[in-house]
RNA sequence: GCUGGGUUCGUAUAACGGUUAGUACAUAAGAUUCUCAAUCUUAGAAUAGGAGUUCGAUUCUCCUACCCAGUACCA
């Protein structure tokens, strides 16, 4: 075979908001064709028009883009869907309904190769012909052991069959499935594949009813005409590839079949099944990309609205289900496009730990600088009605950024450096604010007051320090009385970084208060 | 049911016939600090079960169990 331009293609269906697992089936095909030096496409798989969901189309493009996976081919610069052909877009339009004109042609010609057959049975008979068999314990399957007695071309005179194809505006196109044919195939994760052709029905390849391609033709025909290389896909679509197999072959196209990689599906945390909305809902993590309105109303969280960084989710997206062959967890997506390859991608699929999830947070986050921290923390502050110095939100998250696994912890975490406490922790207070030790707290507190050196933890930290020990009070609870004071609870930052942070006057302020709220 | 796929600590995974079966998350204990967090140290924790091939199987083959997917005029 000719070396030919690797084309790996996404090929989402506009029925809902884009699950993490899609997301992980469009980051490996988007790193395959990087990591090729090849192109990736989407291509919007919309003939089922009873399912479509206004606005899933942007959403799922709109979530790719946060994740940095940004398509070569089929959407544009503003996120839409390419509809007219240009030199970048040759293949457009990248909306399969909007491509309806091409396939019936393909169809046609498969029934005229003899490979495809009109059927028109109605959906009732077929229906009666499931409840039929379901009453004899066994499953109907339209194929070679049924078509010779239902209504299609292979049973009735060609006379008979052109009075149905123009009286009749239901009848579809169904393969013609081989018999007794082992399909032999292969696949980039999961190695040789063999099926017996038997087992398999006779699929519906196109609707005169809705004069349009079902899944499998368009899929197949689009692949060809669009010149993708690669097929990576979910595992749901494991069951089919002998069909693909067998569509390829009897259009003749198997020189430039493309190679198939089915992915494991994402799991849910606990107990089996694969990941759904509810598990998210029920455990307190998204399963979305992106925060979701649907059409009824219904909200669905998102990755970038409860605070993750594109980053971390994606190398945490990237390391459920395929691992570099070594420890190494941290990686950028061009370390990624990298280090990736498909035979170290995992055949089982893998439960998702949002514990995980969180910890490539927090490593992401102390992975980035204190002043580009400090930018995401000031819309916080201001939604707090919070206006603060930029050079002092820039310390205040040098020194609280260890602490925190998103950006939304910094105000939870740090918001009595920005205005005095609103209230003091009820249990805090009953554990260390007793007489003995607020007493030599206040004593701290005034020797602060009169201390005139640096502020620095040097000067004003060790010489609090040195005082309290020269008097040989008992650290803990002195420090801990203070705390409570400065900061509304026993838990937070050093008291000399506290001090040096707000100031000697908020000290003073604060001590003020506490002993009127507390005393 | 049938067809296909899968199965290493709780979870994600490493070990492409030879290791005390490694790492990370989570868990627990300890250290450290004025508290909390962070950090450091340590601990417990797995090859689903059974046959076979082999000098030797986590790794290869078969059987069983369990899990997942498909079984639509949905994708």
């Amino acid at each position: 075979m000719t070396q030919r331009r690797t084309r790996v293609r996404f090929a989402p269906s506009p029925t809902g908001p884009l699950h993490m697992g899609g997301v992980r089936t469009a980051l490996y095909n988007y790193l395959f064709a990087k990591q090729n030096g090849g192109d990736f496409i989407i291509r919007i798989e919309d003939t089922d028009s009873h399912r479509f969901v206004p606005g899933a189309e942007k959403y799922i493009i709109d979530s790719l883009r946060w994740c940095g996976i940004i398509p070569d081919e089929g959407v544009d610069e503003n996120g839409c869907v390419v509809e007219t052909a240009s030199e970048k877009h040759p293949h457009a339009p990248y909306r399969q309904s909007q491509r309806r004109g091409i396939y019936r042609k393909y169809a046609e010609q498969l029934v005229a190769s003899g490979n495809a057959y009109y059927a028109f049975d109605t959906p009732e008979a077929l229906a009666r012909e499931r409840a039929e068999a379901e009453a004899r314990g066994e499953t109907f399957i339209y194929n070679w052991s049924t078509r010779g007695r239902l209504l299609n071309s292979l049973t009735v005179s060609p006379e008979e069959c052109s009075r149905l194809l123009q009286e009749r505006d239901d009848w579809t196109i169904r393969f013609k499935v081989p018999e007794n044919r082992i399909v032999k195939m292969d696949d980039l994760i999961r190695g040789h594949v063999e099926v017996n052709s038997s087992t398999l029905d006779d699929k519906v390849l196109w609707k005169k009813a809705d004069v349009l391609p079902t899944y499998h033709l368009a899929n197949i025909v689009d692949d060809h005409l669009m010149e993708i290389t690669e097929v990576i896909r979910g595992e749901e679509w494991l069951p089919s590839l002998p069909l693909h197999y067998m569509l390829y072959e009897a259009f003749g196209w198997q020189e430039t079949m493309p190679r198939f990689a089915h992915l494991a599906l994402l799991l849910k945390p606990v107990g089996n099944g694969k990941l759904s909305k509810r598990d998210g809902d029920k455990m307190g993590f998204p399963v979305f990309p992106l925060h979701w309105v649907s059409p009824e109303g219904e909200h669905s969280r998102g990755y970038r609205e409860d605070g993750y960084f594109p980053e971390a989710f994606v190398n945490m997206l990237a390391m459920l289900g395929w691992n570099p062959g070594n420890d190494r967890e941290m990686f950028t997506m061009d370390e990624l496009i990298q280090a990736f390859s498909m035979d170290k991608v995992q055949k089982a699929g893998a439960k998702f730990n949002p514990d995980k999830a969180k910890w490539y947070n927090k490593e992401y986050l102390r992975l980035k600088s204190d002043r580009e921290l400090a930018e995401l923390f000031v819309p916080i502050l201001e939604e707090h009605s919070v206006k603060a110095d930029f050079d002092y939100v820039v310390k205040v998250v040098a020194l609280i950024k260890e602490r925190a696994t998103f950006v939304k912890d910094f105000w939870d975490i740090a918001s009595y450096l920005f205005r005095d406490p609103q209230q003091y922790d009820e249990k805090d207070a009953a554990k260390f604010w007793k007489e003995e030790n607020y007493t030599l707290a206040f004593k701290v507190a005034d020797f602060i007051a009169a201390y005139d050196g640096p502020m620095t933890h040097e000067g004003v930290g060790a010489a609090m320090e040195e005082y309290i020990k020269g008097n040989e009070w008992p650290m803990g609870k002195v420090m801990n009385c203070l705390r409570l004071a400065l900061a509304g609870a026993s838990s937070g930052l050093g008291i000399a970084d506290i001090v040096i942070l707000i100031g000697k006057d908020a000290v003073n302020r604060r001590i003020e208060a506490a002993k009127k709220a507390l005393c």
